[in-house]
DNA sequence: AAAAAGTCGTGATGTTATTCACAAATTAAT
DNA sequence: ATTAATTTGTGAATAACATCACGACTTTTT
């Protein structure tokens, strides 16, 4: 909503800035340099200090950025005073592995309602998340506009088509299916093949020893 | 090795070409054009003929590409005649759903031995994959040069050094510890927490109906 | 045989992201 | 006080990527 001029690639690299401060209060730290930074998150200095000027002068010449400051500022323009309700549909190996873990260590976000097909999973829960069964969608999904999919990948179509009716504008997915959405919904691809392929393509092909 | 003038975007899709292309042949199409290719895989006609370009002229104008040529090109440049050989370390939640998963599938990658540090896990075995204790990296990771990391974040580094010592030079890292690798090393960060996060920023910060 | 439709490959252009490099400001040291 | 050392914020340069748009060629239709 704010100011939408943000670079989509800076947007992507606010929650693991978020999450270093967070790290380095908690150290007791008071203030750092975008060099530190830098070598903390592996990212360029002088991206970190163009990524954060886009918020304005955060900073102060010769010091560096105050943590407290930094950390109470991402915190409040990543939302992170409210929690985000999240719900995952398809309890199997992977989805299981995403409930049993806490994202609101460092993230308030929360898991708050999973959903399967298969009927010995429904009514049960996964580290206190509610399984329900899928065809229940429509009822249990108000409010919630965030969803992670780790269905097969041929369910994958047809879940989409249904979280979309239900308003869901968010969608983490893990299957290989390149899914069809309306524009106003925003999917992002998490392929596992893809990356460990990817990966050994740019060790066979790429020169070794330097980037 | 070979020419490495393929840009890194394009040497990420190539295995979702790939895998479409196999998915393709199976249904037992013979030609398919970018057009095609771009509904199903999501991504701009111009960039996939771009991509392809790289390669030289693998189609043919007015037709568009063959579908078992191409695919036999990508196999070949994927190196997918040879199963590449992968370890898993961390043998948790997250390492198990990808234990139990297999890659095999549609990429000649194979996960052939786990390692943890949690008695109760080691000289077992999860779908047929080995857990070694993790002090025996040393004697069990001869030959092999990709590694999954999913280990606890506070181990990460650690473990790393072990790994780059043992001469695995590609790490898919699902922690969120960014860690330290000599240049010939090469890692890619999956961070759920983080893509779950900009996620959630992006759907509340951009405009919702345009992209 | 001719016309129409389809499609590639790519030069040109547009867009987004990264990095350099330095003046201005601040802090730390002498 | 003065000088030296830091470090930001940003204009300008560079790099990486995506897209447009069209000539050239092929296939299909009439
Ligand atoms: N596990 C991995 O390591 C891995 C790696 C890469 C990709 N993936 C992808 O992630 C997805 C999930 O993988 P997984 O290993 O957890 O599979 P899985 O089979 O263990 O889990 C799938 C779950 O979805 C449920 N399900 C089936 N149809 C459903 C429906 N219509 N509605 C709701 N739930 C339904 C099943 O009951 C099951 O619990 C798959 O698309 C897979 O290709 C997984
Ligand atoms: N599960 C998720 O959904 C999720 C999400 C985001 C990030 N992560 C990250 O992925 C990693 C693994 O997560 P998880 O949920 O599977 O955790 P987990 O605790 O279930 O698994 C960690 C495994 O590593 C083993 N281990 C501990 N120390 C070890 C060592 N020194 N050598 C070898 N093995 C060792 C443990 O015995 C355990 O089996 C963590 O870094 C976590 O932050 C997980």
């Amino acid at each position: 909503m704010e100011q939408n001029k943000i670079p989509q690639a800076t947007a992507k690299r606010l929650p693991l800035y978020y999450r270093f401060l967070n790290n380095l209060n908690q150290q007791g730290k008071k203030r750092v340099s975008s060099k530190e930074l830098s070598e903390a998150v592996k990212v360029d200095s002088a991206t970190i200090r163009r990524d954060f000027s886009y918020f304005g002068a955060l900073g102060k010449k010769g010091y560096g950025y105050n943590v407290e400051y930094l950390l109470g500022f991402f915190r409040s323009t990543l939302d992170q005073h409210e929690v985000t309700e999240v719900a995952l549909i398809g309890a199997g190996n992977l989805g299981t592995a995403f409930l049993k873990y806490s994202f609101l260590k460092n993230n308030n976000i929360r898991i708050t309602k999973a959903f399967d097909a298969d009927p010995s999973k429904v009514g049960t829960d996964i580290d206190g998340v509610p399984i329900y069964h899928v065809d229940e969608l429509v009822e249990q999904l108000d409010g919630i506009s965030v969803a992670i999919l780790t269905v097969p990948s041929s369910e994958a179509e047809a879940i989409t088509e249904k979280l979309v009716n239900e308003g869901v504008n968010g969608i983490l997915n893990f299957t290989p299916a390149r899914i069809t959405v309306p524009q106003h919904v925003r999917v992002h691809h998490i392929d596992l093949a893809v990356e460990l392929q990817s990966l050994v393509y740019f060790l066979k092909h790429y020169p070794l020893d330097k980037e």
